[in-house]
DNA sequence: CGAGGCTATAACGTGACGCTATGGTCCATC
DNA sequence: GATGGACCATAGCGTCACGTTATAGCCTCG
């Protein structure tokens, strides 16, 4: 009575959130789309989306079924492959952020590819979309900072990062070997935009520290962040494990906490051949980067290079 | 473009290997399984059944497919479940020997049932049917005395079961703690059928003792070969596990080779929550059964029985 | 307040699917 | 070796489901 077409359709109408582009993309009319949609939710029984004002979105039910379209979808075409060429192609989904692909996960990713049993579909999100993605099945794995538990999640830690100060070498705090919170002081501080993850745990930490500062620059991602610290915009703080534009330095923040860098995936999920591969692979390569050394920087010379298309 | 509706056709088609009777089960006409069948292996691109003489069977790319279909099949019906009654209620399947259900796996079996977390659906079958039943999907989990390793299957040791001659209290073998094969010699032998693994394993080790003997009555499963003993047509080797009628007395055969039991599964299976809970459950719930004390029947004094209906 | 964009329903045509009927093939039995 | 039976496979036909275009209803923004 479920038509495989249904699901499939679904999963590209919960991408869009609306039938008409939907709708597009599958080549198909809008009402033709419409009354699918809706045969699928009189056939589980359940209402798949709302109407809030003139946007949709899915219920909880409606997440439900996009988890179980995807899967029914992903294992269809992996079988396909099976039968066909006899191992799966499908590719297997990594979700994580910029800064988390360039620095934290190179050597990882390397050899899973060198082992090429499927292909790696890498999904560049913010900490939340991360999430998202892993919860709604769109991504297998995901790597992101979380702390605590998060529900329907299993996590896994991976590695904890220190933060440190990114300064350019002639910058006079650069001549201390670890900086303190009030050495920031009416410092200019480049920093993501207000609500992102990095830019709330800075500002609470200055609060609760009584140091005053001002947002030099407002960027997103630690590239761009290093970049206006290179160009004497100011300076900023970033993670340890950050490869450094040429002329910066970068000195300890012992009192900002560390961020603990964890591999998540959906607790009801099989961990299928190479997604499980994958995860092995992740929290096996996971280096920690307590503090940014040197040494550590030169035992990897290309690691965050080799991410770079 | 794959229908759900071909793979569950597919699926009752491949348990009759017959249009007309998987027809009748579908209520549907012999002819519209018929195209559906063919629909289904066009699609796939590959051929499904071969017509050897007048009987039908599954190429090997059948048979994936068969695994294939129960599978979505069951998570098709996992899902439904979970949308409505927050939890799956899909059965998980364990496929064994009547004697294996008997003597091995009752505690077992009583603690997975007792949680409850899924129905338990028991599937008695021979050796050979129990590996086809789990490598075909039909079954989630077998329980077999397999030896070496199965292609496909992943084994986990369970127990060892000794071998033992079943006789009655009065007869003159009844006096020795042990038996040794050429005690046998000339004796008449309730055994299975020609075939059967234990037939053939009592055959190996006679002749390779020079021992003659003769087949008093053909019976399969350990409860008749018993029943037969007590009705004095013969004596019998039977597992070290199986429990006794009254006035039968059991003495190990230590020249006979232990069989060891196995948990069995498709290396290719997911292991879903309820069937990796059954697994652990089988697991820990098992207790050697090197020779047969009377400590150990008596410690746990309803355990075959509880498996009776 | 009107235009634009989107959802939802209506009316209609085409194609897919199931049914009955029947030919073809293999095997059992005599 | 012939005959009947069981069953697979195909043909022809009718019905229903699905997709299309047309259009009404609703929300939002200029």
């Amino acid at each position: 009575m479920l038509h495989l077409d249904w699901l499939e359709a679904f999963t590209v109408f919960a991408e869009h959130l609306s039938f008409t582009h939907a709708a597009k993309a599958l080549h198909l009319s809008q009402p033709a789309l419409h009354v699918q949609i809706g045969k699928l939710g009189a056939e589980l029984g359940v209402p798949l989306y709302v109407r809030r004002g003139q946007r949709l979105e899915l219920t909880r039910d409606g997440q439900r079924v996009l988890v179980f379209a995807r899967e029914m979808g992903q294992r269809e075409r992996a079988f396909r492959d099976e039968l066909r060429v006899g191992e799966s192609l499908q590719p297997v989904a990594l979700a994580a952020g910029e800064g988390t692909f360039l620095y934290l996960l190179g050597p990882a990713i390397r050899a899973f590819t060198a082992a090429a049993r499927a292909p790696l579909r890498l999904l560049t999100r913010d900490l939340d979309a991360t999430l998202a993605a892993v919860r709604s099945g769109e991504a297998h794995l995901g790597v992101a900072p979380v702390d605590g538990a998060a529900p329907g999640l299993t996590i896994d830690r991976l590695t904890e990062v220190a933060q440190v100060l990114a300064i350019p070498a002639a910058h006079p705090l650069a001549r201390r070997r670890s900086i303190k919170l009030h050495d920031l002081e009416g410092a200019r501080l480049i920093v993501p935009p207000p609500g992102r993850p990095h830019r709330a745990a800075i500002t609470a930490a200055l609060l609760r520290a009584g140091v005053t500062w001002e947002p030099a620059v407002e960027a997103t991602g630690w590239e761009p962040m290093l970049h206006f610290v290179a160009l004497g915009v100011g300076i900023a703080i970033v993670n340890a494990c950050c490869r450094l534009p040429r002329g910066l330095v970068a000195r300890p923040v012992p009192e900002l906490p560390r961020r603990t860098y964890s591999v998540i995936r959906r607790s009801d999920a099989a961990l299928e051949g190479a997604t499980s591969e994958l995860r092995r692979l992740l929290l096996a390569h996971a280096t920690d980067w307590r503090s940014r050394s040197r040494k550590a920087a030169r035992a990897r010379p290309e690691q965050p290079a080799s991410e770079r298309r």
